[in-house]
DNA sequence: TCCCGGATGCCCT
DNA sequence: GGGCATCCGGGAT
């Protein structure tokens, strides 16, 4: 228990996410994303993020231009950008850099910490493995859809707290599904995590 | 109107 | 472990 209370989670502070944002990919990783969800607590360490920017990034749906859905991505940091994607899947963002500017870091795995039982029940499985080793997968176990585009962090329903004071290996790489953009290597997760979801 | 996506789960070897 | 059908809404014609 001594262990634990020296590692008890803090909420980041607002100027945590107004940085660039390769940086805060890298800097969110071994954070604790919490969720509080009818009155329990749901939280996971972030395992592995993905950059997206504006003009520069042919990857971003902020390339080539401002709309009501990207929106989110030009607006103040430290709020949620939630999209719906393929059909069935709501993928969760963290916006980015100074309210103008584009960005945002795409949360893409957690290892979970607080909360199972419940992310089992939301995930429809007992395989503790499966519950958030994917975008779509972590926003299901936590509960995070429509409703959550745009809020801010720095809430209490839904917020990134600081971890332990673990220095973790960060591994990069070209990022997921996309075509365009691949030479950049804005994808960073702690390597060998099990729940990074391509390893 | 049409196309296609920042993915998942299932069903098959 | 790998291939495949499938979910629906945004943005571009």
């Amino acid at each position: 228990m001594s262990s634990l209370s020296k590692a008890m989670p803090k909420k980041l502070a607002k100027n945590f996410y107004s940085s660039k944002t390769l940086q805060t990919a890298k800097n969110l990783l071994g954070k604790y994303l919490v969720r509080k969800y009818k009155g329990k607590i749901i939280s996971g360490m972030i395992v592995e993020t993905e950059a997206y920017t504006g003009k520069n990034d042919p990857g971003s749906h902020a390339y080539k231009s401002r709309t009501l859905r990207n929106e989110p991505m030009f607006g103040p940091p430290g709020r949620a950008y939630v999209y719906f994607c393929y059909g069935n899947h709501y993928l969760f963002n963290i916006v980015t850099e100074k309210e103008g500017t584009a960005g945002a870091v795409l949360i893409r795995a957690l290892e979970p910490k607080q909360g199972i039982e419940t992310m089992k029940k939301l995930r429809k499985t007992n395989e503790i493995i499966k519950l958030t080793n994917g975008p779509g997968k972590l926003t299901q176990a936590l509960a995070i859809g429509r409703d959550d585009n745009r809020t801010d962090l720095n809430g209490n329903e839904l917020y990134v707290a600081s971890g332990t004071s673990n220095q973790y290996k960060i591994a990069s790489g070209s990022r997921i599904g996309i075509k365009q953009g691949l030479v950049k290597k804005w994808r960073f997760w702690i390597k060998d995590n099990e729940y990074v979801s391509v390893k």
